[in-house]
DNA sequence: CCTTTTTTCAAACGAACGTTCGATTTAATT
DNA sequence: AATTAAATCGAACGTTCGTTTGAAAAAAGG
């Protein structure tokens, strides 16, 4: 029952980190239980014991995930006046929690069954309220109506969140690596893309 | 078997049309081959008959989205010296050409099983062949190699497809609607803040 | 230590899966 | 018109699915 390192991994949650694994890679429907099951090394009655149902993995993964955002996006919610530096900050904490949870994130966002309503509901209600309220509404906040909000939030979130969406994708087609590096650069880098434009690097 | 404005419907585009509607909207491995049978009104084996295999649906509907992206894009390659023209006409046409097959496209890049090499190989080569080859990477020859084309590539690419992949579920969040006014501006208006950055819209 | 509760197991359940099969129907060819 | 080829059907196949069940094991409580 111990695993390296002095941590004791219940078998709730090798279920879930199996889980998080395989339906990263696999998806959700195409994962069965009984796979989860053998990976866990358990039963598979134990995953409706400990999770009410398949479906209820979905549901806790998406507990733990949003909980865990909306602690790291709280820590930015610093009163910076400066719109730049308010974004910089929003842009560099929202690329270092999704990293943490590139996994769930990416489950969350393409393996929901859109036929569940309530974890339909549960994805909106808290995208909505911990990462779009916090980065992509909130910062946009007070400027001049004309400005296409539907455009410009979401073409933000789309460079991050597609990041981490395709990230097992674009490597094979541009041959790019997301190593530590990468990591140290990306956040400001696609800000000032983002602030400034991307003449203002080509050019 | 007339389907109305005279056009003919065969069986084996009645199971296509229908596999699209359903692995759009549910998934590929969430849609099971009855239904789509059903949806088609067709028995079963027909889809075993036409297509091979279930997956031979996907296979049929990679090939005829390329096709289609290839016949689209390729109007786009006048030569036009300046860089800022090229990707407003490259945005443009991507665009148009994405969102006359959004079904498709979302399928192909999130609901292609991983494990299935044929497809996924079909995928990546005719990713980087016809779109982005065309619009993200010949784009940006010749600039400097300070440059990182790992970022800004994708930083362009991520804003648009994600609009596509994500269409369902933002307006959920932020109310927006997309209909044809929008499609009107959203393409230069992507340019904009692609070239020039979001502040210059802002201040 | 005994009793109760919780956890875990393996087997079984009923349903659904994608594919195959042989018969029939339709279309094409001679 | 007869023959051949292609298309279509419904039933059946073997496998897999998520969940339930009762027994056994482990843990908790008095």
């Amino acid at each position: 029952m111990k695993k390296g390192g002095g941590n004791i991994t219940t078998l709730k949650e090798r279920i879930l980190n199996s889980a998080v694994e395989l339906f990263y890679k696999k998806g959700f429907e195409a994962t069965g239980v009984r796979e989860i099951a053998k990976k866990a090394n358990v039963s598979t009655s134990m995953i409706n014991y400990h999770f009410g149902s398949k479906k209820g993995i979905l549901k806790e993964i998406m507990e733990i995930f949003f909980s865990q955002m909306n602690e790291f996006l709280d820590n930015e919610h610093i009163e910076e006046k400066d719109l730049e530096h308010r974004l910089r900050a929003a842009i560099k904490s929202l690329v270092f929690a999704l990293r943490k949870n590139e996994k769930m994130f990416k489950i969350i966002m393409i393996q929901i069954p859109e036929d569940d309503k309530e974890l339909v509901n549960l994805r909106v209600e808290n995208l909505k309220k911990i990462i779009f309220k916090k980065v992509f509404m909130n910062e946009f906040k007070g400027f001049d109506s004309d400005i296409r909000y539907d455009i410009i939030g979401p073409a933000l979130s789309g460079m991050i969140f597609s990041h981490f969406l395709l990230k097992d994708l674009i490597p094979q087609i541009t041959g790019a690596t997301f190593d530590d590096n990468f990591y140290e650069i990306y956040p400001d880098y696609i800000a000032d893309i983002y602030l400034y434009g991307a003449l203002k690097k080509l050019i």
